[in-house]
DNA sequence: CCGGATAAGTCAATATGACTGACATAATTA
DNA sequence: TAATTATGTCAGTCATATTGACTTATCCGG
């Protein structure tokens, strides 16, 4: 179970070492690979005088389409004040629209205008091309190991559970 | 007239679906994997008055001894007002030393104090748990993909060169 | 050896994204 | 009806980042 590598020449010690470095270069890698995957579209942001922030709001409610605002403040884990001013400004500008719930009239369904579409669009497609090409070059076993990896590192069970396996085997 | 129903062999437009839907997936996991990887750390920075940028400036100054400013400027990609204000406080306090460059003069090279190791100690730790964890989990092959994709997602050539294989075949 | 380039540091002004705390409104639910 | 919940808002603060201008010390090429 704990047999990472079948290495018989190798030392306890070694070997805890050898994996200790190994993991900090993970950590390492994380950091490059974030800084990049956020720097082409914080350009485009700024045509619009927006943040990341905006970016972050506009991907998730462009996924998950009729999402409440308390979803979205789970999703990123910010206060309300935060994200209400982001949020104000996607809504005033055109981006987002809010629709009132149908069930619970106090919930506020957020939801992408054609504008907002537009926009997440022009955000995500550098972000797509980056690890699209990542994707490509690495093959389908690396990608099936990174999402792997990636799924352990994310703490919360139930953001786990948002992703489901990329193509579910139907029937 | 792509037939959407009834198939047992996906048709080209499908298939370039699937591999969108994987990709924004992928985008989706790295946002929650940096979200949580950076929550543990930041509570720790918090006790100091720091913020997530001490974090960074501890972590390569630690990996790297004796770089200089201009090293740690090239891999964060900030402004050297921005890196000031940060590293001036962690050199005040007693975290990072200053080294005159030897063969020039005009380079600060840094280096962890005691203090300084301690603090990224305490601030690697939860890091490497999660990720280390993450690693054993899903495996050595995983691991592998892993890195290959997130080095795929580098931009920087220069950057990706530090990535060495993690266990170099010596001799 | 002089002058330009480079490494580092600094002052000032500004923007963004986050926080805490307090409070308001409307709607749901017990 | 009363408590709770979903959302929004006002006010103040902090950390991180920016641009632009400038200084000091040092290096290096002609």
């Amino acid at each position: 179970m704990t047999d990472i590598i079948n290495r018989p020449d190798a030392s306890d010690g070694d070997e805890r070492e050898a994996r200790k470095e190994a993991v900090r270069q993970g950590i390492e890698l994380l950091f490059f690979a974030y800084r990049d995957f956020t720097a082409e579209p914080d350009a485009i942001l700024a045509e619009y005088g927006f943040g990341r922030a905006h970016h972050r709001v506009v991907h998730f409610v462009g996924r998950h389409p009729h999402m409440t605002v308390g979803e979205l403040l789970g999703i990123l884990r910010i206060t309300k004040q935060s994200l209400n001013r982001v949020l104000g400004q996607l809504v005033r500008q055109g981006f987002i629209m809010q629709q009132r719930g149908a069930q619970d009239r106090r919930q506020r369904l957020l939801l992408l205008t054609e504008r907002g579409r537009e926009l997440e669009e022009r955000l995500s497609a550098p972000q797509r091309a980056r690890v699209g090409a990542a994707y490509k070059k690495a093959g389908a076993a690396a990608v099936e190991g990174f999402r792997k990896v990636l799924l352990g590192i994310i703490a919360d069970e139930d953001d786990r559970r948002r992703f489901a396996p990329p193509r579910p085997p139907r029937r």
